[in-house]
DNA sequence: TCTTGACTTGACACTGTGTAAATTGACACG
DNA sequence: CGTGTCAATTTACACAGTGTCAAGTCAAGA
């Protein structure tokens, strides 16, 4: 629905992308995303009221090119808590590495803007959601551990699979991707699953 | 040494510190401090070169305050792995809250400012090494798991004991410090200590 | 032809960092 | 007593980047 054919704003969505991407957590000028979406810095002002606004957009643009929704749905299939769990984990794993660039720029941005930490605050309410619906889950099927309430189990799987443990594992010790999740996902278990 | 008496440049990491703090990864304005510490903003540039260095040199007075290197020596202390291991997460956790405010900011900063980002790292590291003897002391003992390599299980430590894993349960999710400390012992205990 | 919408150009206000120069005031040393 | 020195002050300015504004261009369509 956003993605009216609107080439114009479409190409500085795409340049914003590129841009935030490939430099993590550095906002990138407006001036060089104009620059390259071949456009003039003040055009950007005619589709987005502000720098902020492009990125939020920057990002609910991303959502609609991965169908995030789609590739949640795996979990919300699952029969078992058990199953939920890892398909859960294994959904967000491969989701993360997409969104990082972009979603880091938002996070560092949070701590001094207002309308950046309002909306990635939502985004991570979405996560927390899927995180709430696996531990209920598992304490349906009775395999929750009696360790944590429901929310404290919530809070915990919640920061297991946040993206700055993410960024510390893969980003800054250099682990593949698939160790990541190996080991995030028998954390869980180990934390939560009883026996 | 570098608390030599200068009241001026004491006067200003007081305010540096207090304004850090009470506004955790915002980054202060020089005419903040500067009003804060009783002084023109022009006055801080004859004590630090900029702002990243007055934010770094007030890292260093913190340590010095709360003299760091005493608490961790606990942890050296200890003779068995498990000792060791628990020492050291207690006194890291204990001293996490203190430095939050400031630590928040330079990890921000990091991002955009190549010196926060040395110094950062630099303190990081300090802390990796802490984690790599304790995990070398468990391995001594034979009670590392056969999971991870000595590297890896160091790794997970430092990335369980990140100021980001403190940040999420305590700040966001509003834990408390005790329950944190003991969730953060017992998930690296089932993590990484043999069965 | 006239109008409309999308975009451009150029200028400007504002905020915040960092630099520079000239000045004041205190204190020590001869 | 005068002089030099040092800390700090005041004032001014250059620079970068965001966001605003006004005027102009250009193409498509009624």
């Amino acid at each position: 629905m956003s993605s009216e054919k609107n080439p114009t704003r479409t190409r500085i969505l795409k340049a914003a992308w590129e841009l935030l991407e490939s430099n993590p957590g550095v906002a990138a000028r407006m001036s060089d995303i104009a620059k390259k979406a071949g456009v003039s810095r003040q055009a950007l002002y005619l589709h987005f009221p502000n720098r902020t606004e492009l990125f939020v957009a920057t990002t609910k643009y991303m959502d609609e090119v991965y169908c995030v929704q789609d590739s949640l749905a795996d979990s919300r299939a699952a029969t078992t808590g058990e199953a939920r769990l890892e398909a859960y984990i294994t959904a967000w794993s491969a989701y993360v590495p997409k969104i990082f660039g972009i979603a880091k720029t938002l996070i560092v941005m949070s701590e001094s803007d207002e309308d950046a930490a309002r909306a990635w605050a939502e985004r991570m309410q979405d996560m927390r959601e899927g995180c709430e619906a696996a531990v209920a889950a598992l304490a349906r099927d009775g395999a929750l551990t009696s360790n944590y309430s429901e929310t404290e189990a919530t809070d915990l799987l919640w920061t297991l699979m946040s993206l700055q443990t993410w960024e510390s594992l893969v980003v800054k010790c250099g682990w593949d991707q698939a160790r990541y999740k190996a080991t995030v996902l028998s954390l869980a278990r180990k934390a939560l699953v009883e026996r």
